[in-house]
DNA sequence: CGACCGTTTCCGCATACCGGAAGGCCGATG
DNA sequence: CATCGGCCTTCCGGTATGCGGAAACGGTCG
């Protein structure tokens, strides 16, 4: 209850001279940065306080903002991202997009596992939780779907990892790597190894890299092209029969991939 | 609101107009619009057109929201709705946090209905969809999560236009209201009957309005103010004994009301 | 090859953004 | 009752910043 986050991430201020002010459409996303999961909604000096930007240029932005519906007013007045804005991201081909047309996959996964099951993609040098299955048998995980996490610690940021171009793998291998049990890899050539066995065997394996008591295996989702897009998971009981997990996530891994190869026919004729 | 038309390449212009383009913001906020669910991708070009935004001011725009992360470019370099956008989507309290809250009373309504279930909430003069669940034994239905609809059509619709300030029942009342089957009301002297009654019942009728074989039943949701804020139905055959549907519909609409008015300890103490 | 369509860069002009300061509105405190 | 602190809102002169036509660039088709 009384927690007292002793400043969440507000990272504003350089503190010293603001000399150039940057482009406006740049502000006013970071107006948008300000909420987060913990803090679903802000007063208007919150929100000037967490992006940095004056209050009466919050003020201004924030008014255009709320014309759009981006974000909106609740009862006391406190501002929230609107529902316009959702409707929007509800847009987003890796988002849902990719997560209605994979659903029925991961559901077959789920219900013959037992296990939970996700659904991620990656964004910059982190992965994203699409969507989450969880099975009835299943580990406690504290994944939210919209999640972040770093690539280096799941079974399906191994798999993006393994997968992703040059300059992305090197920026990870240099960054610190969050440890969370005593097993967490954390040494780079360690890693890259792992990176070469996912690539040969077309699956990854993360054993308690989280918590103690779970293992993740994950398989590569590609599009028709043939390039990795996506990855999907099984988090089971540390101890669990890999060989027999791995060809069931790679089979529905496979089925996803070829879901998004075969979808592809919905776009109406060209632009007229 | 200033409509200007921009006329595409035309600009002969004897120099006197002073044609107010509008605020930064407004014009980046009006590219995002021009996506669709149709149309999830488009080109520089396409955007431009259809935002009527002029091309070299779309492009410097775009490659703005491009940077934070709001669009992104797909393997053939067409622009998208981007992850990140989803990502603070996914915030909004009236999408996805309704959601989570209220599902699992959509889904016993669901199990012992085995009808279509569904929960919108209302953004300007229309409803938006904010989650729907299958029933076994349901009649087709063609919404979407995130879609909109007219007011007048539906059950949830009635329901909460019955609920609404009201300038919006006065403008809803004079607009065209669309007539999908024989049976589709559109005297608005009827319609404000019907309003007057899903006032004191406490539930909405909609009877054959969109396809003529379905009837919905439809309940409001209160947040702990004992504001309207959502509502939810189900949609059966028509022929379906309302009189059974309708005390679940509005057991279940009360369960969610209840975990609305509870859930509102988690936010942190406040401000600092 | 040339016509067409989309993307990217350039640059001078003035628009619309900037933000400190001041005023108003609570609610808490002495 | 007076005072204070926090938040929201409005105002306005100065100029940073956005504007968009034009032209160069690059691919595809017939």
């Amino acid at each position: 209850m009384a927690v007292t986050r002793p400043v969440p991430h507000p990272a504003p201020a350089a503190g010293a001279e603001r000399v150039s002010t940057g482009p406006v459409v740049a502000r006013a996303l970071r107006l948008l940065e300000a909420f987060s999961d913990e803090r679903p909604t802000l007063t208007l000096s919150e929100i000037s306080r967490r992006s940095g930007v004056p209050l009466s240029t919050a003020h201004r932005l924030i008014a255009e903002l709320e014309t759009w519906g981006a974000v909106e007013r609740d009862g006391a007045g406190r501002y929230q991202v609107g529902l316009r804005l959702w409707e929007v991201g509800a847009l987003a081909p890796r988002g849902p997009g990719l997560r209605e047309r994979a659903l029925p996959y991961l559901e077959d996964l789920c219900a013959v596992t037992r296990e939970n099951v996700q659904l991620a993609v990656r964004e910059d040098d982190e992965i994203v939780y699409v969507e989450r299955l969880a099975g009835t048998r299943a580990v406690g995980v504290h994944i939210r779907v919209g999640g972040r996490w770093a690539m280096t610690a799941t079974g399906v940021g191994l798999v993006l990892l393994a997968h992703a171009p040059p300059d992305v793998v090197e920026r990870v291998l240099e960054g610190p790597f969050p440890r969370h049990t005593p097993w967490t890899l954390t040494d780079p050539a360690r890693i890259r190894e792992t990176l070469a066995a996912v690539r040969t065997r077309g699956y990854a394996v993360s054993d308690r890299q989280i918590t103690s008591d779970a293992t993740s295996v994950a398989a590569p989702v590609r599009d028709a092209a043939g390039e990795v897009v996506a990855a999907l998971s099984v988090v089971a009981h540390h101890g669990s029969p890999v060989a027999v997990l791995a060809p069931l996530v790679r089979t529905s891994a496979g089925g996803v991939s070829h879901a998004l190869a075969a979808g592809r026919g919905r776009r109406p004729p060209p632009p007229r």
